[in-house]
DNA sequence: CTCAGATAGTTATAAAATGCAACTGTTTCA
DNA sequence: TGAAACAGTTGCATTTTATAACTATCTGAG
């Protein structure tokens, strides 16, 4: 018998490393983006507004996202806006622009895995769903 | 309802994350070795011997795999063995302090896995193991 | 008030990692 | 034979990264 946690170690890396090796090549190939890049625009899409929380999120050092924040302003893809209360801040946030190309890497790194999860039955797919909520559950508590 | 796609993003992604850098902090506090050290490690117990093997599967240059077989060869925990019958080749394998270094990050790896899936029912798990085989199935052909 | 200390972000610079190309030693095969 | 191919290593220029200093701003105890 096959214990969860052989299973976790043969899915899960594999499976995440061919679905990230897969937006690198989408982000990089055709939005000339690096993953780095693709990932602080996420994550300022998902309300890390600052330079600050950027870098806690992202695990860098501080110079570090100012400069990666730089590149992306630069690429019109992210607006800094500073605080008028406290003018330390800058705000961060998507451009049309960003928000458009942050779409579109999803749409197709989501169309690659529909092309996946088309070798499945519908019920095997609502059988994943479910266990992956258990899964989830076991590590973000 | 959400898609199975929805619930790979919310669920793969975090996960991995939290159980890599889980992996980071122990291969680094308690072993000194850096993730991608540990990663060589991996694979060349895996099986891939040689330099250019190991660049390729890493997606390394050859040149960063061989300084890298260099570091871990100074920390004795490889070994490089020239093949007698073609001598341009060189074979790499784990000394004895490499195969336990690499059992003991893995066992401490498992020890913290194990915690996280204690919060499981024996039935939960079963399921997840299930799916998680319908997963490997759709990804790795 | 006010000024010492804290905070957000940027920039300078020194150290480390990276990729490219050159180089060594070895094998292959025309 | 010897030219080309190959495995691996090394040198060097470029880039990345981390540390710390620096600017600008805010805060709050006295």
């Amino acid at each position: 018998m096959t214990s969860l946690i052989d299973s976790f170690w043969e899915t899960i890396p594999p499976i995440w490393r061919q679905t990230r090796s897969q937006i690198r090549m989408i982000a990089a190939e055709r939005f000339g983006l690096t993953v780095e890049q693709f990932q602080a625009l996420r994550r300022i899409r998902k309300g890390y507004d600052s330079v600050s929380a950027l870098a806690e999120e992202g695990r860098l050092s501080r110079s570090q996202a100012s400069r990666a924040v730089d590149v992306l302003a630069q690429k019109k893809l992210v607006t800094r806006l500073t605080d008028t209360n406290d003018r330390r801040r800058v705000h961060l946030s998507l451009t049309a622009k960003g928000e458009q190309t942050l779409s579109a890497i999803y749409a197709e790194a989501e169309a690659w895995l529909d092309e996946r999860f088309q070798r499945l039955t519908p019920g095997q797919a609502q059988e994943i769903s479910q266990a992956l909520a258990l899964l989830r559950a076991a590590f973000l508590p």
